[in-house]
RNA sequence: GUCCCCGUGGCGCAAUGGACAGCGCACCUGGCUUCGAACCAGGGGGUUGUGAGUUCGAGUCUCACCGGGGACUCCA
């Protein structure tokens, strides 16, 4: 679990919206212009060229149809009142309506100190004062290895779970395992199969079973770890048996594959626990209660009137044949999600699920709305599929072939940090291409070691800087920081917090990539443009401020880095 | 058939409803006798799939259509 954080600050955007909020207020009671309703939410923005200052707001120009007044004319006005503050040394008003403000470069300068004091906490917003979410992620059947898709989803999972750590969240990761169901009989069964014909005895595989060779490799292991137990006792028992046990080894190598890509959970929660404890009786009959539920072609259905005629099949001994009768795998959504909210008590629970699930979306919502749960606190973040290439290729993935790439190859060939990288440069609503052949390239067409050169760069001029005796520590003059690549350098460090609000709000981790890219670019910039070690006596003050500018950015780097579960090497 | 995602320079992708739509790859030119050239600087290349609508303002929102991918009781 990740506890609360120590260090906060508030965006600069958020704080600029402050001070136009205090300025439409002073417009407001000095009567300067007529009354008007205060916007809830005061847009600002990261201006996109110098000429517009650092921040601006098109705030007035939505005003202008209320108060009858030209933009600009209303902009000129409110920009009287902005109340003046260190940060900022200037207030513009541009055409058509636009108020632009332009930080002050000797306040940018002083925050490098600040900067660096806060270290692997600069960054850190108070978005969810404490509040606590669940990212609940991978969740892949654990009826085989893991593979490159849930790679995806593991990358995108436990960074968001970073991104809301940092954004003031307590977080906790959460693995599902779906051992309850049909699919853990066919898996024992196959097992079964395979077991009982090593030890000579004739049974068929299964017709549903996992024909791969992994279910092979797992008899073998039973073999030698129980001999012909299960062969002598009732088969049912024994399939039951093996497919637990089969599990269960197949969750320690997933966790082991997890770990090597550098992901943890703090919870693994089985499914199987839902029905034991009761919790999904409970649960019908509150739906049944609720008249949520029917009955009919001899199986039970979840009814909603948000999912239309669409009703959802919760148990059935006819429509799936099972012996059991056991309910579907959709119906452990239900008590699942009552159990995280209700008897856990989250306040936000993050779905992470690819967009072969994307139609399951409305019916736990549908649930929710049927067991009185608020529906806003179940996120879903749906991401597209991945397709893997080899040599331009695209490699063809398929289960129930057995053929499929696991997690634990590609890490074993690529590395965690290329496919963590990889895996956040794209919006999750794009599918995604992973080049296999681009990822292991370890050149400069491969974008994962253009941020980690630009921190392993920074290491080498601080390795330097100690030959030649200076002190690290030292403190250095922010005030001399003025050159417009250092300026420009120190402005991207300060815009961290409202990149991870950003990507904490819209549960978008790939902000994260792209932040940390145009930082390393900056430094490099700064590299090109300011010496930083300088051994003439005349400049040794200037040597200091501009040490404390690279490891303050050194810092952020690794925040970023640490972020997406990277390393930040101090060579490469 | 119903639903979801995507369509932006040659290719791959960004852009919290705001100003002249950015970045990487590829291509062309230039830069290492001083801190790491896995780097930097400059250049060419765009009617944001089509058509309507909402808005002071649309790549972004709505509708229709076209094209690609996916889901619809195994799958990340």
């Amino acid at each position: 679990m990740t506890h609360r954080q120590a260090f906060a600050t508030v965006p600069l955007r958020e704080q600029i919206a402050e001070l136009l909020r205090v300025g439409l207020q002073d417009v407001q009671t000095t009567g300067a212009l007529p009354p008007f309703d205060i916007p809830k939410i005061i847009a600002v923005d990261q201006s996109r060229h110098e000429a517009h200052g650092d921040y601006a707001s098109p705030v007035c120009m939505g005003l202008a149809k209320v108060l009858r007044r030209a933009p600009l004319q209303i902009a000129q006005v409110v920009a009287q009142h902005i109340p003046a503050v260190d940060f900022v040394a200037l207030v513009e008003v541009a055409p058509p309506g636009y108020l632009n403000f332009t930080l002050s470069t000797d306040w940018v300068a002083h925050q490098v100190p600040t900067i660096l004091e806060a270290g692997e906490s600069w960054g850190n917003v108070a978005l969810g004062s404490g509040q606590r979410a669940q990212v609940e992620f991978v969740s892949a059947n654990p009826t085989g290895p893991i593979t490159i898709g849930s790679a995806r989803n593991a990358v995108i999972g436990d960074t968001l779970a970073s991104v809301l750590a940092a954004a003031g969240y307590t977080v906790e990761r959460e693995y599902y395992v779906n051992d309850a169901g049909s699919k853990v009989r066919n898996f024992g069964a196959s097992i079964f199969a395979r077991y009982a014909n090593l030890l000579g005895e004739d049974v068929p595989f299964p017709e549903q079973g996992y024909p791969a060779a992994y279910v092979t490799e797992l008899a073998k292991h039973a073999q030698a770890e129980f001999g012909d137990r299960y062969l002598t006792q009732d088969r049912d028992t024994a399939i039951r048996a093996l497919g637990l046990w089969g599990i269960a080894r197949i969750l320690d190598g997933v966790r082991d594959d997890l770990a090597q890509l550098r992901v943890h959970f703090d919870t693994w929660f089985s499914e199987k626990s839902l029905y034991e404890s009761g919790l999904f009786d409970v649960m019908m009959a509150k739906l049944r209660e609720g008249g949520y539920v029917v009955e009919y072609d001899g199986a039970t259905w979840f009814r909603h009137p948000d999912l239309e005629k669409d009703a959802v099949l919760i148990r059935s001994s006819q429509v799936i044949p099972d012996p059991e009768d056991r309910p579907t795998y959709l119906a452990s959504d239900i008590p699942y999600l009552w159990n995280k909210i209700v008897e856990r008590g989250f306040d936000k629970a993050i779905y992470v699920w690819g967009a072969d699930h994307h139609g399951d979306v409305p019916r736990v919502q549908a649930a929710a709305k049927a067991l009185g749960v608020d529906v806003d606190r179940l996120v879903f973040v749906i991401y597209q599929m991945v397709t893997l290439l080899r040599g331009g290729q695209e490699v063809r993935m398929s289960k129930s072939s057995g053929e499929f790439v696991t997690l634990r190859e590609l890490v074993d060939e690529v590395g965690p940090d290329p496919i963590r990288f990889m895996m956040l440069t794209r919006t999750v609503d794009v599918t995604l291409d992973f080049d296999l052949d681009l990822a292991v390239e370890q050149s400069d067409r491969n974008p994962v070691y253009y941020v980690q050169y630009a921190h392993t760069r920074i290491a080498g001029v601080l390795r330097k800087a100690v030959e030649e005796g200076c002190d690290l520590d030292a403190p250095g003059d922010p005030a001399l920081l003025t050159h417009p690549s250092e300026l420009a350098l120190v402005r991207k460090m300060l815009a961290l917090p409202e990149v991870i609000a950003l990507a904490a709000n819209g549960m978008a981790p790939h902000y994260l990539t792209f932040y940390a890219t145009e930082l390393a670019s900056l430094f490099h910039a700064f590299y090109r443009d300011c010496r930083v070690v300088s051994t003439a006596p005349e400049d040794a003050a200037l040597t200091q401020a501009r040490l404390m500018l690279a490891r303050a950015a050194q810092h952020v780097l690794a925040r970023v880095l640490h972020l997406m579960g990277m390393d930040a090497p101090e060579r490469m």
